[in-house]
DNA sequence: CTGAAAGCGCTTACAG
DNA sequence: CTGAAAGCGCTTACAG
């Protein structure tokens, strides 16, 4: 029942603290000033500016004199200062995501696909999460602040709004839920076309012989009264092209496993539903849940449709069918956008086309005779 | 079966660039460089350093003269400059997490905790992946290099790995599988008691009557050959304080659902298994997948114990029995130890006891008669 | 209580 | 091809 906390308090001089020739306390290595520029131009024979050069790949440095200055370097065990770096030139490689959350599947694969892209430049990675209860503003001014770009992940409402209030002269880049409407976006975006595939799994129903589908919404980042996220949207115009007058969609009050249990009741125990599409897996479980405890079965009764396929939704019984999303291809083209964006890239980036697919499983049939 | 990128090219300045007059272009506010200690001196009528004293609080300014200058941050809306802060100061208000995963619930939750402790006490956060395949001395230096101080995960090798290469002047702190081995431990760690929680769930299972129980282990961060994991620990001991002799356990080489099912296979298909403790709760979904394709029920037949008390595992069905863990409290402390090495703590942190808790639900029970 | 100086480690023009 | 100067935005002593 417990978590158990322990201090070693081996080096009671701070790193980062200003150096002094403090006499080494304790065994272990002493604390080594880390080597500057100077140092290295110094056992090189050079001037630091030279040294400079060498560690920016400029030209118009002799050939030997470069090999003496990477000698020296190795010998050091020189690394330029990134602090020093960013605060004379200007540039910060860093990238700052800002996302609501980081637990959820799709946040997390998410997270994964910036951070692997932004590892594979060069670049830092920062994470500031969005509360409702916190200040936006000081949040955006200090993700500003730490320098370098933004990514905001706008799956959700607090995540569209900070991308809303992001200054225009911040580079910026977002992954969002649906395309930003209006014809000249205000931002660089990714996003996957979540509409075609509900669309494509809400067709599959009816291709399965359901008179109707109904839909288990997630909580969308665009309005919740006028419109309606690209999920619902991909649905409500699947069923409309077949003639279905679209019945009126549930939830949109959480993302997790018993938001979809509670949300479910109704849609459980209404012996007219033998269909529902749910925004996401973890709802979809709680569907299941629902149904079960309502003692339907599926896919005999009842068949259920999640959307994200999440690593465990293959293995649960019965198992997910769902839709099959690219989330760290979205996260590595996020990235991509914000660096073109930072280096002042000639081309625009080239669009890239990661897929959604729709993966049948058992949770998916014809309906009851 | 696409994902689309848009890229908008609004702003062809960088912000980060050096500022030039440069005539605003297009609508929107003009590229405004941010108001320096200097801009702030002069609309107050002090020198920078006033300032300066102002904005660290420092004593020694008059009441009035503070008031002025207050007034000329609000109205230039100043924020001081992190990356000349860190400089000039030493002080690098950032923690850098290391850490081998980001989707699995327990790295996730653990991020979690860590960002908002870290969010509140005013530090940026910062994420580095683990990978085999990178160079673990290159990562350990550039995140280093970013300074301010290291959280690194250390649940599995690579973490561990990690942290056993973090050089000894670098403040750090860790959460990590299992207290480290010998008395003068090497860095501030926290854990949660892992033995302890696994010992009471195997307890649970031999006092509800089964003869032994199977352990299915996740990887270790600790020796794969002369020992185990505190999991596997906790169950052995269960077992021989029972007069049990532990059968060989299985797995170690995965974490998901995927490896569960498939590490079971031999379990699932022997009839004088009554009982599995599994590593995680993702595992112990691939168990009962493959126990349910081995045509044996849950309880029924076998009973399943997880790990971690994934959100969703309440709503799985059968729903899992399972130890509830507080990685979101083993983050908030991590931070707190870390933070407390960094800004020189008169005294060391107070240890803090979050708990673990066994929950049981569905799928465990009494053996078949 | 407040100001003038030097410096953090680097870069970008500007000389030669 | 290489060096001396000025500056990034702040801080920490050091004067008054």
């Amino acid at each position: 029942m417990t978590a158990r906390v322990i201090a070693a308090h081996t080096d009671p001089m701070s790193v980062s603290g200003h150096k002094g020739s403090g006499s080494p306390s304790g065994p272990g290595p002493e604390p080594h000033r880390a080597a500057s520029i100077r140092d290295v131009a110094r056992a090189a024979g050079v001037s630091y500016q030279t040294v400079s050069r060498v560690i920016n790949d400029r030209p118009n440095v002799r050939e030997e004199t470069r090999r003496r200055v990477e000698d020296a370097i190795e010998a050091l065990g020189f690394r330029r200062n990134p602090t020093a770096f960013a605060l004379a030139s200007g540039v910060t490689r860093t990238v700052t995501v800002l996302t609501s959350n980081t637990t959820l599947y799709g946040y997390a694969a998410t997270l994964q696909g910036l951070e692997e892209a932004a590892r594979a430049a060069g670049y830092s990675l920062g994470v500031k999460l969005l509360t409702p209860e916190d200040d936006l503003d000081r949040t955006l001014t200090s993700a500003v602040a730490d320098g370098g770009g933004l990514v905001v992940i706008g799956f959700d409402r607090l995540g569209a709004t900070a991308l809303d209030h992001v200054p225009a002269d911040v580079p910026c880049a977002a992954v969002v839920e649906a395309p930003p409407p209006g014809r000249t976006p205000p931002r660089p975006a990714v996003w996957a076309d979540d509409r075609e595939a509900a669309r494509a799994a809400t067709a599959h129903l009816l291709d399965l012989g359901h008179r109707t589908v109904h839909y288990l919404a997630i909580p969308s980042s665009v309005g919740t009264r006028h419109s309606e996220g690209p999920r619902a949207q991909g649905w409500r115009s699947a069923l409309e092209t077949a003639g279905v007058t679209p019945p009126e969609p549930h939830g949109g009050k959480g993302w997790d496993a018993r938001a979809g249990y509670d949300q479910a009741q109704a849609l459980a125990h209404d012996p007219a539903v033998t269909a529902v599409l749910c925004g996401n897996d973890d709802l979809a479980l709680g569907v299941l849940r629902a149904l079960h405890h309502a003692g339907r079965s599926v896919p005999g009764d009842v068949s259920v449709i999640g959307f994200d396929d999440a690593p465990h939704s293959g293995f649960v019984t019965p198992s997910l069918t769902t839709v099959r999303m690219d989330f760290q291809g979205l996260g590595r083209d996020a990235f991509a956008l914000l660096r073109d964006r930072l280096e002042h890239a000639p081309r625009p980036p080239a669009p890239t086309f990661a897929g959604t697919a729709l993966i049948v499983r058992e949770s998916s049939g014809p309906p009851p005779a």
